[in-house]
DNA sequence: ATTTCCATGTAATGAGTTACATGATTGC
DNA sequence: GCAATCATGTAACTCATTACATGGAAAT
């Protein structure tokens, strides 16, 4: 696990919940971390069958118990091990961002004023709808009052999100203001 | 142009300035953009050649004027034009954010908070070190007084990095707060 | 009846990094 | 003479999304 890859990492992280089926793990994600984090099936499914070749997990196939059957997966003491790797290690790589919006606004000079402004407002009805969704996700995190200590460090990766999106839509403030300057005159 | 692939339309917009090479590029980007963008030569040259292709660009090979020959291009009216179609879309698609630093936070409840300490340290170090870089992409951008509309626009995209290092930093300071007081329980 | 949700998976496609190969020129 | 920079390009590889295919069960 030099630079394990990141669905990897997410998947390990997951089943250390208990065990599970790649449906499941969509889903959690969806409630817990999308803030910050996706997974599409296209990766989910087959990284879950790395896994096992990798003797990180094992499946178990639940043939007829009312539904149709279902792949359960569990950590193995190599994957519990594997996830504990990683969390332990405190560094993690530097992504290189890359926002088209951003590009779009640097190249915006040859456009009118109220080009740029729509791209704004249209970037703050996103950014409130995001917040929306944070509001839903803060619901969830904070019902599992059975899990206390995980619940803070969950709560801190949301409070990250909110704060960047707090801090965007304050930017986008002062540049819509700049635009409707430039616009009137 | 339905949904042009990015590195196309920043290969557009740095053209849209005035002929140069791939090499060329690479460094403007890192002088201006590298706040929020990045492109490696192995996407830039294929790209180059693939504009020529489409017709959105010409090449013009200097041979022998002293250096090794370069490769110049400059955009057509056809470039200029796609350049033109995608700055006036005021659509950004959303990216789909991941964040290995959160994911390890998330998962970070079973080691022992000075790990996690660390983790947040680290970051706290990156992001000074980011804000020294946009100091000079600031003095970079400043001292382009022959272009003071683009300038406005450039200035935007980088206020916009300033404020979300900032709000990072803050959110930092807040999460050390509360991991430190759990490490001294 | 039909839509929606459960559930798993594959194939096609695109995007992008990294490492490598090559070789000239400039500055020390 | 040697390192750094200029300059272009390719190949291998990784990563990830999207669309598609399939089909059962539950709800309306």
């Amino acid at each position: 696990m030099a630079r394990p890859n990141r669905t990897k990492v997410a998947l390990l992280g997951f089943l250390s919940w208990g065990p599970m089926s790649g449906y499941d793990v969509r889903k959690l994600i969806d409630g817990s971390i999308s803030n910050f984090w996706s997974e599409s099936y296209g990766r989910i499914y087959p990284m879950l069958a790395q896994l096992v070749d990798e003797g990180l997990a094992s499946v178990e196939k639940t043939e007829s118990d009312g539904g149709r059957p279902r792949n359960i997966y569990s950590l193995t003491d190599a994957g519990r091990s594997a996830l504990r790797e990683w969390t332990e290690d405190p560094t993690a790589p530097s992504q290189l961002p890359r926002d088209e919006r951003l590009l779009k606004l640097f190249f915006s000079a040859g456009v009118p004023p109220e080009t740029t402004i729509e791209l704004i407002e249209r970037f703050v009805v996103e950014l409130k709808e995001t917040q929306e969704h944070y509001a839903q996700i803060r619901a969830q995190l904070e019902a599992a009052k059975d899990a206390p200590l995980d619940q803070r460090y969950w709560l801190m990766t949301l409070r990250y999100g909110e704060t960047q999106r707090e801090a965007e839509l304050a930017w986008c403030e002062e540049v819509l203001a700049e635009l409707r300057a430039m616009a009137s005159d």
